[in-house]
DNA sequence: ATATGTTGTCGAAGCGCTTCGACAAGGTTT
DNA sequence: AAACCTTGTCGAAGCGCTTCGACAACATAT
């Protein structure tokens, strides 16, 4: 293991100099530079991050709290995560990957022990148990998803309220009147994972306003389940003409019992997901979908993050706008006879 | 920040003594570890992370480098980086989330730093270019996957040969003569990551034994993608009555079209996926499969290294048996005429 | 009784780095 | 020519922990 001193000697400066060659926090002349860096090279020298930590009391480590579960969204997650480790590598931070296993006891832990850095939990509930620690704390942190109180908080989602009304305009416009979210598995909805309750809260009161009836049904994803929800669905509303959807794993199942009952999609119903685009485009019938902007999600929450540890940028609430894309599974209400 | 030497303080005892309760490394009376231990839990003592690293040259910390494309299995991946995540915190590890983009010079700089104690690679293609480094550190390692040449290293990963294998087997045993392998994306036989490969070894060997016939294909997956395909298959094998599918996005695609051609399952074809039994079970057929165990994968792999840190346990290819499981896609080969 | 462990604790060294203050050498300003 | 910056470099302290050797205090073997 080749050391800072070792590089000193080998270049013929002091370890200080080496430093500030590495760190670049103080003037360093040309030549010394080279001749630096040309050992640096040569002995094949890698700073010890431990000294690094304990000298600078900084890690340069963010962690990354996801969600154990993985019952629902679980390629969204992937993403973000990849995303939050990729842009975290551009700006030098190495991420450590912290399941939700441990709650709040993990939050002390890597605070206590100066670890990491910096935080961000991802799958965040409405009410966490982990946000008076980070309250609590002056580690930065962002979240993504959005608690129900946010001072003091950053947090980053995309717009949930705003693509429920995006999605209630865009039936709404085509005629319908009458439609029915097929929505997250119950468990979702009973963890106060706010996003499910902000989507329809934001698809309710648009549709109110333009003068269409919602009908939601929770619904856990895969064939057996949705047979169940969709039968309910037009028991209670035959007249229904519209679904959106937010479970990727209901999506197929819906396409597939609507095509196998002879209601054609869009002439008959139409069809809107939320999910990412990959999603959408890979689907049985080209959905018109409101994409769930993963990477972005990552992204922003690091960017967030970087500009807590830099000192500028305080508490903020970055939600992302929706976009809809229309695809071929919307269009007009069927006339009525 | 409380330090060692606070607790030390508080306690009535050396700094030392206080890290001998912490490591359990020399004995210590019992009214001396309670004490301290009451230190610890008044003062809210948490042992710096950095210090300890550099104190001790062992970060506790295993480094997992994931892929970054999410072409392929990312739900597997994620179930595997999870499993792995968890795991290691039960032998007081924390996980370190590097994306594959930076190849080898992550291996290099997690190596050289002493930021990680151990790696864990996932998605090896058979001749990896990371693969020269691991051999050449003493840096202990536990590949997921199987590359070419295993001398010096340790593997985890289902044994795809027995699966193809498998697959075969029970084909033939339903009578089916001809069958067509659905794989993964060429974009994943090009990168030569093993298991699609060997998988279809498997397969193609013992159908030869058993005078089957096999048509393979890759497919990006999604239904235009698989339309092409099916549509390619059926034209060069007309009695083609067995699919083994290799590829998530690509089962409900199949099933769909096989429906809509008029092609029952089982009773015209049998499907098998080699999937996770979360998508067997979910689709829109029940269908017969071999899992992919990624839980237990990430498990083994992280047993396997702590073995290895721990000083026992030498290089070994660890090799999971596949299971099939027959569900509602696979059934007695119908009768020619 | 002496020699020989055992057990529990301490002090000190040192892990490899960052960073602060000092300071020589040279350049500017008066 | 004195006074003052700037620039580039160095030495030393210290980050919080682990670990080694030392050594009392006591128990056991001879």
């Amino acid at each position: 293991m080749v050391t800072l001193a070792e590089v000193a000697q080998h270049a013929g400066v002091s370890a200080s100099t080496v430093s500030y060659v590495l760190s670049g926090k103080r003037s360093i002349s040309v030549g010394t530079r080279q001749r630096v860096e040309q050992s640096i090279q040569q002995l094949g020298y890698h700073p010890n991050a431990g000294a690094r930590a304990l000298a600078s009391n900084r890690s340069n480590i963010i962690a990354l709290m996801v969600p154990l579960r993985t019952d629902m969204y679980v390629p969204v997650m992937m993403e973000i995560a990849i995303a939050v480790a990729t842009n975290a590598r551009t700006h030098g931070y190495d991420v450590l990957l912290l399941t939700g296993e441990e709650g709040p006891d993990a939050v002390r832990r890597v605070t206590g022990s100066g670890l990491a850095d910096a935080m961000i939990l991802m799958d965040v509930e409405l009410d966490d148990e982990r946000l008076p620690l980070l309250r609590g704390t002056d580690q930065p942190s962002v979240l993504i998803g959005l608690p129900a109180a946010t001072e003091g908080l950053t947090c980053v989602d995309l717009d949930f309220a705003a693509t429920g009304a995006l999605c209630a305009e865009h039936l709404a416009k085509l005629g319908h009147r009458d439609i029915a979210v097929i929505g997250e598995a119950p468990a979702v909805y009973e963890r106060h994972t706010g996003f499910a309750e902000r989507t329809l809260d934001g698809l309710r009161s648009r549709s109110r306003e333009l003068g269409v009836r919602v009908l939601h049904r929770p619904c856990e994803g895969g064939f057996d389940a949705m047979t169940v929800t969709l039968a309910r669905i037009f028991d209670e509303r035959p007249g229904t003409t519209g679904f959106v959807v937010q479970n990727e794993s209901a999506v197929e199942p819906l396409l597939a019992l609507l095509r196998q009952q002879g209601r054609a999609v869009p002439e008959d119903v139409s069809v809107i997901a939320v999910c990412p685009d990959q999603v959408a485009t890979q689907a049985s019938v080209r959905l018109t979908s409101v994409a769930i902007p993963a990477q972005e999600m990552g992204r922003r929450a690091v960017e967030l993050l970087i500009a807590k540890l830099d000192g500028h940028g305080g508490d903020e609430v970055a939600l992302l706008a929706p976009e809809l894309t229309v695809r071929a599974s919307t269009g007009p209400a069927p006339v009525t006879s």
